[in-house]
Order: structure tokens, then C-alpha cells, then sequence
DNA sequence: CCAAAAGTGTTGACTGTACACCCATGT
DNA sequence: ACATGGGTGTACAGTCAACACTTTTGG
């Protein structure tokens, strides 16, 4: 703390981050194993204490890259969790992050301290630490809803990508079956995405157009009156 | 702290609520004069620091109660703004809460402490303290998304009201003319208020129908595939 | 030629939008 | 009787939802 406060009162602050990506089919969260008590060998979400004049998403990507090796993420902020008990040792809020990343481009470190970064399938959690299942099913809801008025299934897609696999992302997501044809209308009339007119190959099917984002930056769409 | 935290850094964390009105048709913020520096005599939002052991929320209700007598609202988080610099005294977080009042019903106390809470059309702003400015845009979008899913209309307004009272109070937010047919019909088929078949007297013109709200609980409308 | 997934259109239902006049009341 | 805002319906356009067959490739 730079300066005092007269009767205020400090408390402690960390970050908590949601990493969400599909891999087999399956919606995924990145966890640790915790080297440390409280909830030692438990998993969690990866997070960590703030340092001293450290912005939140900073100690988030920090935290990220030290305890997982992940970087390079867009993080955006998802809640301020601070439900007094959340954390044995006193009253530590947290801010939690969430981001959507791409399997393929994400190496997991094997980091020498154990925390062996794994993602799980979102349906078969382990017991957590904390409040973190709580985090968890807040960032799913919130998941849903970008994928919903958002461009932002590309973050869990590669560069090119075929409009069945774009599909499977929303089927996941969603946790629903949806009409092949009128998802591909739909999806291509936002234009969002464009054909590489490139295809997949080295597969015994027909192969698929690759199709790629426009955007890589959030868009929203509208709706309402 | 009720514990010690090896080498974790305390930090600071205050609450700043923004609660939004409509008031002569205009949208509206409550702010309170700061008593004391930084920023003393300028214009803020109603906050403070957390104490022991306090929920974000809990102190947000209080300090909205001791500031400017506004008690009884439902506050909803809105983010955490953590930039540096934000406060001149040091490192201090800041987590946002908002709701929605409806001004027949919010008598503001004046406090001897000369914190006079005072309704700002929010498109006449004063100078204002720390980055209150930008929370406060921040919860405007935030409330037009409600506005647009929810049926948050209902905390802006009295418990019965007519539909040109909703629609203005939909006007004012979006900031766009609607057609009243048009609103009427797609209000209605939303199933979120009912006739009281009760109607508005003592005015010059045909007495308007009072409707109100069937459900006061938050219901959200749904969208995509 | 078979298996597997890719790709493609039409129809009917529903929803959104644009638009103008008569009605009930107080003065 | 008039001024004021309240209240109402229709038609056209656009979007959504349901539905099945042909195409391309590798083996």
C-alpha cells in the first residue's frame, strides 16, 4: 500500500481464471492441482494472490502463464466473488477472469511444481477448491451467452475450420442439436466468417470448405425494438 | 485480516453503487458530494471502503443508506475496475454495484455531513471524482441490456403505471423513438404485466389504463437457435 | 460401389415494422 | 366544441423452423 487509510480495513484480493475449450467434443476447463493447503492436492481453478499495483487481468495472465504455461489469451472480467467462508484463511475476495482458447495452439506445461494443468470435460468435474465449481457454472452461463450474440466461437476454433465444426462448438455449448442447414444460413448471413477456399484433406469423406473469421475482435449483434 | 498471508500484498477495495431513476423524463444518477479529499466537493458516486468482513453488497447497501438515505433496492454487481491510478491514494479496487429506483419512492435524506444526494440528468453530468465517469457508462449499457432482456422495467416505475409511462421509460433508455402500436403489442405478448383495470384520473384527457407488473422478480427472455 | 460426411432450397408459421384514425375525458 | 393524449388493426417484409436428397471423396 502506498499510502495509509485511517480505519480502513485491507483485504485480500486474488484472481481466479476460467479457461474454456472444446476438444473431443467435449466442453473443457482448465484446472490445477493445488501444491499448497488450504485444499492442498485438490483441483482448481488456476489463480493466485494480486501483487502489489498489479491490474487484475495482469496478475490473471501472470497467474496463467506461470501455472499453466497458457499466454496470449483475450481474458475478459466475469464476477467479483466474495461470499465470506469462500476462502478458509479469512476474507479474500476474488476476481474472476474467463477466456476460450484453441486446443491446438495451447501447449500445456508440465510444470515442475506439480500443478499439473489438465483440462476436464465441464460434465465430469472433480471435487474443487473453494467456491470454484460456483465460478465455473457462472462462466459457463456467460460462455453461452457470447456465443450467442458474438462472434466469439472463433477463439475456440483454428485459423480454418470447417462450418461442421463451427457447428459442434454452438451444439456443445448450447447443449442442443441444431439443423445443419439452417445453422449454415444463419451463420453466414452475419458475416463473420468467410470461405478460404481452401479444404480439408486426408480424410475418406467428401472433404469441407475451410472457412475462416473476418474479425478476430468481439462483435456483437442486436436485437429489440 | 484474520489471518496473515506470507508474502500477499493487502490491498484496498471500496464499493461504488450507481443507482439510475427517471425523473421528469430525463435518466438520472444519484451523487453525493464528496465531504472529504481526494476530490472533496467534487461530485461522486455514493461509495466507500469494505469493512471487516463485509460482503460487497452488504457495504453497498450501507453506504447507500448512510449517504443518501436510499435503502430497500435491488443491487446487482456490475464490475470491478482496478486501473492504476484510478485512486491518488494508493492502490484501491473498486466494486460496482447498480440498480434501479423509482423516484415516487426514494425519499433522499439531506446529511448533515453535506453529502446532499442529488438525481444528475445523466446527459448533464458534472466534473466528477476518480473514474466515476466511466462506471457510469458502463452500468448505462448495462441497463439498456436489461431493459432489452429483462423485465427490469419494473424497479423504474410505480407499481401501476401506464403504458405510455413504460414506453417513455424505454424511450428515454435506448435513446430512439418507438411506435406505440407496436410497443404495445409486443409489451403485452411479453406476459410481464396485467391490467389492474383501474384508470389514471384527474387529468385533462382520456384516463389512461394502469397496468402492473405481474412477476417483480427478475425473468429474462430468450434468443438464437 | 460403398461408407461417410458435405452441401443444398422450399414452404409455412411467426415476428417485426410501418402507418392513421377515432375515443374519452376535462375545461 | 376543442384540446389532449389514449387506444386500436392491417398488410408487407423478413426471419425462423422443419424437413430429405444428392455430391464428393477414400478405400
Amino acid at each position: 500500500m502506498t499510502k495509509l487509510f485511517k480505519p480502513y480495513y485491507p483485504i485480500a484480493a486474488t484472481v481466479d481464471v476460467v479457461i474454456f475449450t472444446i476438444e473431443e467434443d467435449e466442453l473443457k476447463v482448465l484446472l490445477i492441482k493445488r501444491a499448497n493447503d488450504p485444499h492442498k492436492n485438490r483441483w482448481a481453478l488456476p489463480g493466485g494472490f494480486l501483487s502489489q499495483n498489479e491490474p487484475t487481468k495482469n496478475a490473471a495472465l501472470r497467474i496463467l502463464k506461470d501455472k499453466t504455461g497458457v499466454k496470449d489469451v483475450y481474458l475478459e472480467q466475469l464476477y467479483t466473488f466474495d461470499t465470506l467462508g469462500r476462502d478458509p484463511r479469512g476474507h479474500i475476495i476474488t476476481i474472476s477472469y474467463f477466456a476460450l482458447v484453441n486446443p491446438d495452439a495451447t501447449r500445456l506445461q508440465k510444470i515442475e511444481d506439480l500443478q499439473t494443468p489438465t483440462f476436464f470435460n465441464i460434465k465430469k468435474l472433480p471435487r474443487l477448491a473453494f467456491d470454484h465449481k460456483t465460478i465455473i457454472e457462472y462462466a459457463k452461463k456467460r460462455l453461452a451467452y457470447k456465443l450467442e450474440y458474438t462472434n466469439a466461437a472463433f477463439s475456440l476454433l483454428p485459423k480454418k475450420f470447417t462450418l461442421t465444426q463451427l457447428q459442434n462448438v454452438y451444439e456443445i455449448i448450447l447443449d442442443k442439436k441444431i439443423d445443419k442447414r439452417n445453422f449454415r444460413k444463419k451463420y453466414l448471413s452475419l458475416d463473420f466468417i468467410k470461405p478460404t477456399h481452401e479444404k480439408l484433406k486426408g480424410i475418406k469423406q467428401r472433404p469441407a470448405e475451410l472457412y475462416s473469421f473476418i474479425n478476430k475482435k468481439p462483435i456483437e449483434i442486436q436485437r429489440f425494438f
